[in-house]
DNA sequence: CATCCTTATCGAAGCGCTTCGCGGAAGCGC
DNA sequence: GCGCTTCCGCGAAGCGCTTCGATAAGGATG
């Protein structure tokens, strides 16, 4: 407990300078002479000095803290959230942040500026972003800066980082096509979140028509929850309706799980009768899956560290970099193979 | 941005008081009159007052914030983890506490312990603990309190909260023993923290040894890496090794998906021909099982909010509320059912 | 009515750092 | 040798709050 610490003071007085003097060789924000620079790194380190994050905070009015703001609708955003956090966590580290962790869902924009006017970070990544985010009214009406990890309908000059939902799908269909497979089915997200024109349950839904359509190639596309019995009754229903399928792109984490179990029950086996393709997935997911999955890996936690470094820009008064859509790349394993002539049964 | 916002001395002045005395009626600790005490709060109101964390924090040496620290071993600890942190941060928004992420794997404690002596945050969480806790010394070398999530060898009057893994495979192989199941397997985590002495893994052994030792039935175990294919080969040898095996008790969240995938392989039915038991997993993992998995839940969530609620108390100077091993409960769902004889094929 | 408590409030001294204005000492050209 | 610019370093004023000793105003007491 009762550990005292070295104060800039101490070092200052050791040093033989100012308190001053001690504060601009650490900031660097005026020059100092090289020799008095080593004069006080050499006191600092003799003392073990550690600057107080805490006062600097509250003289620079910069608390060196993000806030990661992410809804908390239970379950499945797990893996995919981790991935981000991590990538975001990281890069904070290596920028000399903290990362706190702010759950608040979309829902509640009220509690989200209630954190933001306290002025406990100097900046928020607002995660799963949809098209129009009260949230990011809440943050800045609060003052801060945020970065969007999603994408709203006018993202403006804000910082977002996004999953390039449209390229993940046209390579998915693509790898499917190249081995002769010509009639896909889509499980996409809930139906609610097309209804309700969620950004990437729409665009998906769009790539894979349009990229199904330009090859002449016939799609059969659902929605399901995104719960493994929902991907399960959706993969049963597609497989009765269109018992000619052979393949199978999913962009829904969790149905991912009930697919597999639906093929199996019609006795469909993967991947020879059928290829089973997920997409934006994150890593860890895909390795859950019983058989080592062809999917399209989520940028998960570039996502992140990009949009930590986009927001540490916009704080430090540049510029804030342009919006991108991330790929997602290809990862072939042994879900996906060459479509077989099938019978419909 | 430049939001301007009111001080305490800006309320004080308002309700024509001194600054302490708003400072007082905030914290309380020290009486003021119930007519002076309105006024202030009318003026707080008024002026939208918010009280600055960093300058509170400076003044009274106290962050209000608690660092948790987890190691990054990549996969694994995705769902459990996130539990945990769901628990923990609840437990500290309630309390007013900030939670911010030390990614920091137990290799390096000697970051832990830079990180703690930048005394950003009051304590600290240690998940992941393990039984000789090189992070435990970094952090209270620092200065700082520290509860510990799972338990090191000897907490002593520390904060802890682990899991009952006694009870939880008690639970598990009782929950089989009263199905008439007498030939049960066991997989446990990987054998280098069965070597290691790591507790969940030792604990877990000697519970299963225990559980089917005093009830006359036979056990089978064997260690599993943490991965789907690692499980899918253990359970794969189990059954080559002991054909007449009628369930299986699987602690290791990612094995478990390889043990489904061995036993379909095998053309062994669950629970048909074999029941399987999940213990201390999480309840996120358990809805990516293929069916609806018979499990014994983990507490995550809460062993989170406990380990912040214990940490609470110390840093409030009360005494450390006694370590504790808290219960898994058993969810039966459609993976465990009635022994069937079986011949050995 | 002088005395002693109580009780509510005030003023001021920090907490450990950043930042701004100032000024002394060189260094420059002419 | 004079003014002028540069370069460094100093002192002091905060940042917005907590906390401690002191004080004024009543009340109770003898």
């Amino acid at each position: 407990m009762g550990v005292t610490v070295a104060t800039m003071q101490d070092v200052a007085q050791r040093a033989g300078v100012s308190l001053s003097t001690v504060s601009y060789t650490l900031t660097g924000k005026r020059p100092v002479a090289p020799a008095t620079r080593a004069r006080v790194e050499q006191a600092m380190a003799e003392l073990e000095f550690r600057r107080s994050p805490v006062a600097r905070a509250l003289a620079s009015r910069r608390t060196h803290v993000l806030a990661l703001a992410y809804p908390v609708f239970g379950v499945s955003l797990g893996a995919t959230l981790n991935e981000i956090v991590r990538g975001a966590v990281e890069a904070a580290r290596e920028a000399q942040y903290e990362l706190v962790l702010w759950p608040v869902s979309s829902g509640e924009p009220g509690l989200l500026r209630e954190l933001a006017e306290q002025r406990t970070a100097d900046g928020v990544l607002l995660m799963e972003v949809s098209l129009d985010d009260p949230r990011i009214e809440a943050v800045e009406s609060a003052g801060l800066a945020c970065a969007l990890i999603g994408r709203s309908a006018d993202p403006g000059d804000r910082v977002w980082v996004d999953i390039d939902f449209e390229q993940a799908i046209e390579a998915a269909v693509e790898h499917l096509a190249s081995q002769g497979h010509s009639r896909i089915a889509f499980v996409n997200r809930a139906q609610a979140e097309l209804d309700a024109g969620y950004g990437p349950a729409v665009r998906a839904q769009w790539a894979f028509d349009a990229a199904t359509a330009r090859r002449g190639l016939v799609g059969y596309s659902t929605a399901s929850d995104v719960t493994p019995s929902a991907g399960r009754r959706a993969t049963s229903a597609l497989l009765a309706a269109h018992p000619d399928l052979t393949a199978v792109v999913v962009m829904n984490e969790l149905a991912l799980f009930g697919v597999s179990a639906a093929l199996r029950e019609a006795g469909r086996t993967v991947p020879g009768d059928v290829s089973v393709v997920g997409v934006a997935i994150s890593g860890e997911i895909s390795e859950m899956y019983d058989h080592p999955l062809t999917y399209l890996a989520a940028p998960g936690p570039d996502q992140g560290r990009r949009a930590v470094h986009g927001l540490l820009e916009v704080l430090d008064g540049r510029p804030a970099p342009a919006g991108v859509n991330l790929p997602c790349t290809l990862q072939v394993r042994e879900t996906s193979g060459p479509a077989t002539r099938l019978d419909p049964r």
